[in-house]
DNA sequence: GCCAACGTTGGC
DNA sequence: GCCAACGTTGGC
């Protein structure tokens, strides 16, 4: 029997931290990332992420505005409850069970940085040109890293600066 | 709170 | 299937 091959990959994922902050995160072991109603990363969800993946979690609209740490994939693509709770934001009433429109992954807090790696930074350091959530325009809550970005911002996010 | 940019909806 | 109108996102 062949071993099944399987490569992390590297995803950086948005959140209001009004709504769910990285310290909210922390407070738990694992948690539904839920709420996602953008067919893109629906489908993201559905055919990308991965069991074992790795991602940044980044605090948009907010005042300090950036990636505040990292967290782990634990758990593949889920039917997300929220769709069929009336008394939800998250509420679909055009999904039905027999065929959801939306789904979520568990994830679970790796660390949270000693220093936000803030929007600017990002955007001024050459190692990092070219990450999606920098382009033009980007709207999407979870866009993909590639490992050298991950790992520059890891080190953005510990090293003395 | 403004507004640019993008996504969704629905009439035709 | 086009596209105008409307809704949402998210930095500033």
């Amino acid at each position: 029997m062949r071993k099944k091959v399987s490569t992390v990959r590297y995803w950086l994922f948005k959140s209001e931290p009004d709504a769910f902050s990285i310290s909210d995160l922390a407070r738990t072991r694992a948690v539904l990332w839920d709420g996602v109603r953008n067919y893109q990363v629906r489908n993201l969800l559905r055919d990308e992420i991965r069991e074992g993946d790795r991602a940044l979690f980044y605090h948009s609209s907010t005042k300090e505005v950036g990636v505040v740490g990292e967290m782990a994939v634990v758990g593949g693509a889920v039917t997300d409850p929220l769709q069929f709770d009336p008394k939800s934001q998250y509420y679909d009433p055009k999904s039905t069970k027999e065929a959801p429109r939306w789904l979520a992954v568990t994830v679970r807090y790796v660390r949270t940085f000693p220093r936000l790696v803030p929007l600017p930074m990002l955007r001024s350091d050459p190692a990092l040109s070219g990450m999606q959530i920098l382009e033009r325009g980007n709207r999407l809550s979870i866009t993909a890293v590639t490992k050298a970005q991950y790992d520059r911002i890891i080190r953005l996010g510990t090293m003395k600066r």
